[in-house]
RNA sequence: GCUCCUAUCGUCUAGAGGCCUAGGACGGAGCCCUCUCAAGGCUUAAACCCCGGUUCGAAUCCGGGUAGGAGCGCCA
């Protein structure tokens, strides 16, 4: 049997980490095993679910790469007819029946049962039995449809990711699988949708390990066969407190805005409670191939931002730079700096990407090589432009416009040489250098960041210095 | 309250009874390299929640604590 899994969110907010990552196990699993991947959106809540959640939630997956193989993803909201027909078909079985309990009743057995110490549950009152006088139906109530619940015997889940876990029918109640206004609950379209979606492995948070029991006894009622199931375990934010949108829960995209590489986050994701011995780094098509679930962990994992920015770092290092550009040109964008009005973008990320953990870092310490400068660094300038140095600058911007050649190698020739004909220590000429071209004393080695600055604003720069001294004296 | 889940360095984890004097990675500390910042190399500190049991032998199995967490909706 080929494997389907699935990415159902709830389109409410959007796509945070922990979303993301239930994402990409089930991506990986279904990739690694030649199945599909399909994308639900649950949006049986018209109250919370909005479209603008719903393109986020696409816009995340996008840019992470993670598309569903069904070309429209399934919307909940689009199959009330089904959900309807299979209501019908459970009230006809009689595995379903109506309830006429007010909210009101409800909250009143709930509050009673709390105050007694009890676990909160539906009595009941509805159930049909044999030999049972059921009350006569209110006029005024609209009711519920209950499923009707094995009253004893177990629900054994053999979870991927936990092991097996055991409940007791007992501890089930029978729970309301359609409203009083006739649309279908959670719990019911799960399993409907899941059934008729062909999905052979749930994977999804562990938050719904207690919603499996009663959803394996709904599919048991409509006969079919239920899937097996991985829970996967909470990402935490770094205090080891749980995410929320006050607390630290950020979507996606916002680690984009952070420098991110979309691959970079998967493989941070995807290390996030899976292992594969002690390997760290994984291309896409590695995690693929290497992804299973003997080696996820079932407990919570905390959301480490220096471990990221070091794999954010080790992709910025390693990737084609080529494909680093595309994601480098809409950082430089955002900040307002035009990336035609300079070097290649490939060739300043190859300078760039040692001293850089981050797309944002490498746009900042990348500005001066599309923009002109805005002043220098206050303490570099301080510390590195004075008479002393602005006499060398002068004198070494005449030896480069006297280069026949705007090379790497000849500005290395020529800074050297310049540095040594003196007696200087390069540091003692470069640093200068890289404040009057760079405004800052950091930046790629020397030769390289004169020869993507180029001849022009090199010389410009240079001749600014100097001037810039003369005008503080 | 009830049900369910979890528990190895600060963090992510390796570990499926002897290979563990517990390994790797991030982060930390130190040294080396060096034109800045980095990168890189080397060294180093740092953990099996507690108590019982099973066993010749337990981080690994079992039981009980403790501590975290999730769920108990006409939310998803």
């Amino acid at each position: 049997m080929s494997v389907v899994t699935r990415f159902a969110p709830s389109p409410t907010g959007f796509l945070h980490i922990g979303g993301a990552r239930t994402a990409l196990f089930s991506y990986l699993y279904a990739k690694g095993h030649g199945g599909k991947f399909l994308l639900r959106i649950e949006d049986t809540d018209r109250e919370r679910s909005t479209q603008e959640a719903v393109d986020a939630i696409f816009e995340g997956m996008a840019w992470l790469g993670l598309n569903g193989d069904n070309a429209q993803p399934i919307y909940q909201t689009q199959r009330f007819d089904r959900y309807r027909q299979v209501i019908q078909q459970m009230l006809a079985a009689g595995t379903a029946y109506y309830c006429y309990c007010s909210k009101e009743e409800l909250d009143a057995l709930r509050a009673e049962q709390m105050a007694n110490k009890q676990k909160p549950r539906y009595d009941g009152r509805w159930r049909p039995e044999a030999g049972k006088t059921l009350p006569t139906p209110p006029a005024d109530v609209q009711p519920v449809v209950r499923f009707r619940s094995p009253l004893d015997g177990q629900v054994v889940l053999q979870d991927l990711i936990k092991g097996e876990i055991v409940f007791d029918n007992a501890e089930l109640d029978d729970l309301i699988i359609a409203r009083g206004d006739g649309t279908p609950t959670y719990n019911f379209c799960v399993v409907v949708d899941d059934m008729d979606m062909g999905i052979t492995h749930v994977i999804r948070g562990d938050d719904h390990v207690n919603n499996t029991p009663r959803q394996i006894n709904i599919l048991k009622a409509l006969g079919a066969t239920p899937p097996a199931y991985a829970h996967v375990s909470m990402i935490l934010g770094a205090d080891g407190a749980k995410l929320s949108k006050r607390h630290g829960a950020l979507g996606v995209m916002e680690y984009r805005a952070m420098g991110f590489m979309p691959e970079a986050m998967l493989n941070y994701l995807v290390r996030l409670g899976w292992s594969h011995g002690d390997q760290e780094l994984f291309t896409r098509e590695e995690m693929c191939a290497k992804f299973n679930f003997d080696h996820v962990s079932a407990s919570p994992a905390r959301f480490d931002m220096e471990k990221a920015y070091w794999v954010n770092h080790q992709y910025l290092k390693s990737a084609d730079p080529a494909l680093v550009a595309t994601e480098f040109d809409w950082h430089l964008r955002r900040i307002g700096v035009d990336p035609a009005q300079g070097p290649d973008l490939p060739a300043v990320i190859v300078q760039q990407r040692e001293r850089c953990r981050t797309l944002v870092e490498m746009a900042e310490k990348s500005k001066f090589f599309f923009a002109e400068l805005d002043g220098y660094n206050e303490k570099d300038a301080a510390k590195h432009l004075n008479a002393e140095s602005a006499a060398l600058l002068a004198e070494l911007a005449s030896a480069l416009e006297a280069l026949p050649q705007w090379s790497a190698e000849a500005l290395h020739l020529a800074v050297n040489g310049f540095a040594e004909g003196r007696g200087l220590g390069l540091g003692k000429v470069a640093q200068p250098i890289r404040v009057a071209c760079c405004g800052m004393a950091v930046s790629p080695p020397i030769d390289q960041t004169l020869y993507l600055l180029g001849r022009e604003r090199t010389l410009a720069r240079l001749k600014a210095a100097v001037s810039y001294v003369q005008q503080k004296q």
